[in-house]
RNA sequence: ACUCGAGUGGUGGAACUGGUAGACACGCAGGACUUAAAAUCCUGUUCGCAGCAAUGCGAGUGUGGGUUCAAUUCCCAUCUCGAGUACCA
């Protein structure tokens, strides 16, 4: 019998329909085995479907998953889709078709691929985000943000009610309760959106004009839009939002409770960006305002030289001087001038003195007061003391506009830059004066508190996240405006999504639902939520899918708990995971679930890039040169014939060389004349991988691929072939470099393919893809094949009692393939798998009591195989629910070992020695030892160092 | 610019807590079987030098130093690549 995996007969779709039939990998919420929760971040389900790089992670879930089951865990393993979102709406607004249609084609797609590789999700407790059952919960779960707010006491979020009789019992800082209870409905309402944990506020939002909808901040990158790419600009509007920030240190706390990557809790922990320091007031000269400026430096107070203010604020109105009010003013109108990516493009300093002077509170000194862009509006007060030796912005600003710079660090300045150090003995700073900076700190902030002139504070660099997109494919919010006061919506949940026909923005930046007269008859909010919304809380879901009760019984919640290990690229570090780690928090605080923190551990799998391909198209007439690749000059030909050189590795100069030595020798229109190598030039093309071998060109096929290939000449090396130019970068169709999992697992099966992926390397490593290796993977499942069957004999396997030979290789197998199955290494756990299969092979084993377990072993690698293997041996039921084996180390031991003895790191000789030995043992065996005497020359050795089953150095 | 992470054969990558670097696989070369091909199997494969040969000698984990009996692993400096942040006071 052959190993035929693929096709009708083969054993992988085979088993796929099994699997389905039986339900084999449906769940239960009641179990009398310990829990596994094992989760993928889920998929946007992309119009483009899937290519080799998402898999990735999805394979190394799917393994840990059957070996935790394996291993005796109720495991969970589910998958959804993250199906609202903006990519959706912008393909409708293109094709014309309907989100929820193409949305569901695209599931579809999904679905089907991701079967082909033959996971164990339990596909009972799949979730789509935009399913109506679904989105029900996510609007119920925002009116529990909505109606809560931040406790600063407690630390944690509590009922709206709680606060409202606070109000109206004892009143607030701002007003009594006398006050608030005269309060009309709408201050009431504004006073209480101060403390909502989502709230509708105005403020400065990334506007992106091309997508016509605001950006959360996580959402642009460099100053263009995440998706798409399109620029991005702060505007005012009025947006919800959510106070992520009042969590902002609890979201610190939690990162020490659990597993990530240290390069990930960095990575939060710089986005939430906690700084402590003060805010100290300085008194402005012959104004009765205030400066108020943040530092987490006050103990380089005595170094300030000038003061800078965000040219936003509108105290600069209050305090400029009658001559400098001009010049103040064309600064202002110049900043605004600016976009958000100009500001970013192009850092020159750039500012205006406003006439005005503050005084210092410890020395009297007048200290100019400056605005300038480097000082943001949005962070701390928007204003700043400007200490020039010890900030090198600060420095720069004062050089460029020749501010006296004062030194306070002695010989640490050197006059040529600025140095943050805090090691510095203080000079020239009144009562700080002499002290070490570090300790300086405290000392200053204390004297400010106590002079009444400023206070201790912690900022945070992360802001609030805006949570409305003027969008049509999103959740709509269950809130109705009256008289512009926000009031929950008074009908069941879920507030449906309504069908529309057109995706175009309504009126003064609203959204497509304010098109709708409907909507906006029962005065409903027109935004809808972003599509971070449903993706905060799906974990939850998966526990209790099908509840239409709740969002989640708390009995599954209680019982599934935190996700055990999460899966996904690093592209969501700041996002998704800082949002559904608040939500947890919050559900937590109101005692909706019993945990805090939704990942006990991520991984995070890394990129599987594209290798694009490039052929080189040769031009003699001159075009503008696109500048954007190297290593040659290239030139747009309208030279009419088309040829394409092999320039794989080749500089200019050898390229020209080359074309020289060849081009004439073909017969082409025309002939090439020293002039025209003057002027040669190259331009690259991307050709489709499926064409090239490697790097070498099927050019038959490429000619039948596209038109203008068809007539082209291909310029060839001496052996004939043509030789591509290679590029990694993003895997993506328009750079025809995509490869298709269903054509790997057509060609090779599933099972190879899965295998394939994890030998690849880490699966935390980025890495571009290279079909090359499969083969030997491939060669890999036959050999263990031919270890049950014989191609033209059938079965092989016996029933022969295993040798301790055979034992061994088995058991060495199962301790490594266990251990690195269990660390997430599974590139190393397959070559473990093919030392076995090739040691099996070797001593000719066929016998059922090692085949067997081999099986179990391999199964969360290869189910496909696996299981087809395991019925051929007779058993009863699937081998997923079989147990795994147990690792038995006396079969490992030996009595006697050959060890390496060697005199200073210089292998000399081998001794036989018994491996039980202790360090004093060897050592009485080593001296004892005639040979190695006569080495040593009669000197006692200095140290006998024994590493542990490997060697013995003689130390002299 | 700052903060992390990584640099190992022709290639992807192994190497426990410092302990015989290059596992496993690809590719390549040679061979067996075959009329032939495919498939399969065997042998070799870090580099240099010497030898008919088994083998021996030397170098070798980006570069330059250091600690150690012993360094891919630890320390210092430096270069290159990747990721994140980007005036956050």
């Amino acid at each position: 019998m052959e190993y035929a995996f693929n096709g009708k007969e083969g054993i992988e779709q085979k088993w796929q329909e099994k699997w389905k039939q039986a339900h084999a990998y449906r769940v239960n919420n009641v179990s009398d085995k310990p829990k596994y929760y094992v989760l993928d971040m889920f998929p946007y389900p992309s119009g483009a479907g899937l290519h080799v790089g998402h898999p990735l992670g999805y394979i190394a879930s799917d393994i840990y998953s059957r070996y935790k089951r394996l291993k005796g865990f109720n495991v969970l393993h589910p998958m959804g889709f993250d199906s609202f979102g903006l990519p959706a709406e912008q393909y409708a607004i293109e094709t014309g078709q309907h989100p929820a249609a193409t949305t569901e084609k695209n599931i579809e797609t999904f679905k089907k691929q991701l079967d082909k590789i033959g996971f164990c999700y339990d596909w009972d407790r799949e979730v789509r985000t935009s399913s109506p059952d679904y989105y029900k919960w996510t609007q119920w779960i925002f009116l529990q943000l909505y109606n809560s707010y931040f406790c600063s006491t407690l630390q944690k979020a509590r009922p709206m009610a709680d606060l409202l009789q606070q109000y109206e019992t004892a009143g607030s800082k701002d007003f009594t309760a006398a006050e608030w209870n005269a309060f009309n409905e709408k201050e009431k309402s504004e006073w209480l959106m101060k403390r909502r944990l989502a709230y509708c506020g105005y403020g400065e939002v990334n506007w992106c004009e091309a997508l016509g909808t605001v950006l959360a901040n996580d959402e642009v990158v460099n100053g263009v839009s995440e998706r798409g790419g399109h620029p991005v600009e702060k505007k005012k509007l009025r947006q919800w939002y959510l106070r992520i920030t009042a969590y902002a240190d609890r979201l610190l706390h939690g990162l020490t409770t659990v597993d990530f990557s240290d390069a990930m809790k960095e990575m939060q922990s710089n986005w939430i960006g906690k700084s402590s320091g003060a805010e100290i007031d300085f008194a402005i000269k012959g104004s009765d305002r205030n400066l108020r400026v943040y530092t987490t430096r006050p103990d380089t107070i005595f170094g300030v030289d000038f003061m800078v203010l965000a040219p936003e604020l509108d105290l600069i109105q209050a305090i400029q001087s009658e001559a400098q009010s001009k010049a103040v003013e064309e600064y202002i109108a110049y900043v605004k001038s600016r976009s958000e990516r100009e500001r970013m493009a192009e850092k020159k300093i750039s500012g205006c003195f406003t006439g005005a002077f503050a005084i210092h509170p410890f020395d009297g000194r007048e200290i100019p007061i400056w605005i300038s862009e480097y000082v943001l509006a949005g962070y701390g007060t928007g204003a700043i003391m400007a200490v020039p030796c010890g900030d090198e912005r600060d420095f720069a600003f004062a050089h460029y506009y020749g501010i006296p710079i004062t030194n306070i660090i002695g010989d640490f300045y050197t006059g040529e830059a600025a140095n943050a150090t805090k090691d510095a003995v203080l000079e020239k700073s009144g009562f700080l004066t002499g002290l070490l900076m570090r300790d300086a700190i405290e000392v200053a902030i204390t004297a400010i508190e106590e002079k009444g002139i400023g206070t201790r504070k912690v900022n945070y660099r992360m802001r609030d996240a805006a949570f409305s997109r003027q969008r049509y494919w999103g959740e709509p919010f269950p809130i109705t405006w009256k008289d512009g006061i926000a009031s929950e919506w008074k009908g069941d949940l879920p507030l449906r999504l309504p069908h529309v026909d057109k995706y175009g923005p309504g009126p003064d930046g609203a959204g497509p639902l304010a098109n709708i007269p409907e909507w906006v008859a029962q005065e409903l909010e027109t935004n809808t939520m972003p599509g971070y919304a449903g993706s905060s809380w799906y974990f939850l879901r998966y526990m209790d899918p099908h509840n239409a009760a709740s969002f989640c019984d708390r009995k599954a919640s209680d019982y599934w708990n935190q996700v055990d290990v999460y899966i996904g690229g690093t592209e969501h570090a700041v996002g998704h995971l800082l949002y559904s780690r608040m939500w947890t928090k919050i559900l937590f605080d109101l005692g909706w679930i019993g945990f805090d923190e939704p990942f006990k551990k991520l991984v995070n799998q890394g990129m599987i890039q594209g290798s694009s391909r490039f052929v080189y198209s040769i031009s003699t007439v001159g075009g503008t040169p696109p500048n954007h690749f190297q290593p040659f000059e290239f030139l747009i030909s309208n030279d009419i014939i088309q040829q394409y050189a092999s320039l794989f590795d080749k500089n200019k100069e050898e390229a020209v060389e080359f074309i020289k030595n060849k081009v004439n020798k073909l017969s082409v229109s025309r002939s090439f004349t020293a002039d025209d190598f003057s002027s040669i030039s190259f331009t690259p093309h991307r050709v489709p991988v499926e064409y090239v071998d490697g790097v070498n060109l099927d050019m038959a096929a490429l000619s039948r691929f596209r038109n203008d290939y068809s007539k082209a000449t291909f310029v060839v090396e001496d052996g004939g072939e043509y030789i591509c130019g290679i590029e990694v970068e993003k895997m993506s169709k328009t750079k025809y470099n995509t490869v298709n999992p269903d054509e790997l697992c057509e060609k090779y099966g599933a099972d190879t393919f899965r295998m394939y992926e994890m030998f690849l390397g880490p699966v935390e490593q980025s890495k571009p893809w290279d079909t090359k290796g499969i083969e030997g993977v491939h060669r890999f499942l036959r050999k263990l094949w031919r270890l049950f069957n014989n191609d033209i004999k059938g079965a092989v396997w016996t029933n022969e009692k295993a040798t301790d030979a055979e034992l061994k290789i088995l058991h060495r197998s199962i301790k490594k393939i266990e251990e690195d199955t269990e660390k997430f290494s599974f590139n190393t756990a397959v070559s473990a798998f093919m030392i076995c299969v090739n040691e099996l092979g070797d001593v000719k084993c066929h016998k059922k009591e090692v085949l067997e377990k081999m099986l179990i072993l391999l199964a969360p690698y290869a189910p496909h195989i696996a299981e087809e293997l395991w019925q051929q041996l007779g058993n009863e039921g699937f081998v997923i629910d079989a147990t795994f084996p147990k690792f038995d180390a006396s079969l490992l031991t030996e009595s006697s070992k050959e060890y390496p003895i060697s005199i200073n790191g210089k292998v000399r000789a081998n001794m036989s020695l018994s491996l039980t030995l202790t360090q004093e043992e060897v050592e009485a065996a080593v001296t004892a030892n005639e040979t190695i005497l006569k080495w040593l020359d009669g000197n006692p050795p200095k140290k006998i160092i024994y590493v542990k089953n490997k060697m013995i150095n003689v130390v002299i």
